[in-house]
DNA sequence: ATTAAATTGTGATATTTATCACACCACCCA
DNA sequence: TGGGTGGTGTGATAAATATCACAATTTAAT
């Protein structure tokens, strides 16, 4: 299990009872890159805290398409798990591990509990639904004003964000996360080389693209 | 003012301490059928509960383009207002009243000291996340998977909850909110016709489609 | 080293959506 | 009653994206 002070390191604004109740009842999980957390559909019986590691959060179609939404990182938590005062809740979303993760489950009942005895827990919650809902918002602004040229270019700075200007990803992952073709992407990176945004390598590409 | 019976029926879940603080701190505002409420970038200095009427909540584009996203109702809040610990929060969306309404306005140093003062606040904050996260996650899956002639329908049948099976919208208005152009919204509206989904009239439609 | 698999490049074509142009129709109202 | 005005219908065309086909290149595997 994580010591106190782990503890402490992520989630900074915890009140000393909540962190001795989550070393109580929260289980440490692992998962490896690739591996995926949650499925649309899926019951949600935990909630998930990431300790380690980068979970990548998508909307699921049901014939297989996904859109990338946003990345969880250490600290942060997954929205769609925090379902305080549901039950029997469905995830709407996919939720994958990018790298190997660690990351605490928290049981339904005891994030409702919680409520009830923990301020910090009802601040961090709120935080989290709050940050989360601006991320959709985002989403939403790109993917219903945008074209794709503009798509790409705002997920690349997610990813450079996330990783730095070395982006590790393949043309066929890029387009899946977008929800479009191989060959579209592929055009779009040739097209962003020439203007001297991108230097491309194999499985990679760095973002050199200078701002304003 | 409102009563304390009103109250009680809109926000049916809240504790006595906080009709009573709503009642002293809250200001009743009125708006007309149209009136923009709330722009993109605009201060947020209060928060939104809706009394009367109906709200639209849009995604705005930098150049007027819009994207509806949710209604809002009688008993709903403005998930985007409810900055809660946030301060000098700039809207990320547009917010129209669609009827003449009536909403409380709640000021932001109040909404902080009521997440410590009453529980029943505290879960109605979250609450209003949770559903608005929901509707996001679903205006996404439309906007990214689905093709204008699915999307229409799905405007069509929230249309349909909220105002009942004619839908008095022009072609035009339609078009706005889905930001596409008001050839595309007659075209698809008209193959529905054909298709005997729909019932059309001037300024308006019945949607008779039979589901499955 | 040679094959197999994965990745990328690129033309051709189809589909979807956007844009332009203009006709037609219903309704209001001076 | 005869224009306006706003709403709708529809063809032609352009632009964006999707799909198919296949070549070329790099990496991995035996």
């Amino acid at each position: 299990m994580l010591s106190i002070e782990q503890l402490k390191h992520l989630f900074p604004d915890w009140e000393t009872g909540l962190y001795e109740a989550v070393l109580e009842h929260a289980e440490l999980k692992e998962a490896y890159a690739g591996e995926i957390l949650l499925k649309k559909g899926q019951n949600i019986k935990s909630a998930m805290l990431v300790v380690e590691g980068t979970i990548k959060l998508y909307q699921e179609d049901e014939d297989g398409g996904e859109y990338f939404m946003y990345h969880l990182n250490p600290g942060e938590a997954c929205a769609v798990t925090l379902v305080c005062n549901y039950h029997h809740e469905q995830s709407q979303v996919l939720a994958k591990a990018i790298t190997d993760i660690k990351f605490l489950a928290i049981p339904v009942t005891y994030m409702e509990k919680w409520l009830n005895e923990f301020k910090s827990w009802h601040y961090f919650v709120i935080k989290t639904y709050r940050s989360r809902y601006e991320e959709l918002l985002k989403t939403i602004h790109e993917v219903a004003f945008k074209n794709m040229d503009e798509r790409l270019e705002f997920y690349i700075k997610k990813q450079v964000d996330q990783f730095g200007v070395t982006v590790k990803l393949t043309h066929q992952e890029i387009a899946n996360d977008l929800n479009t073709s191989r060959e579209v992407i592929s055009r779009l990176l040739k097209k962003m080389e020439h203007n001297g945004w991108i230097k491309m390598n194999r499985n990679a590409f760095d973002w050199i693209k200078k701002q304003n």
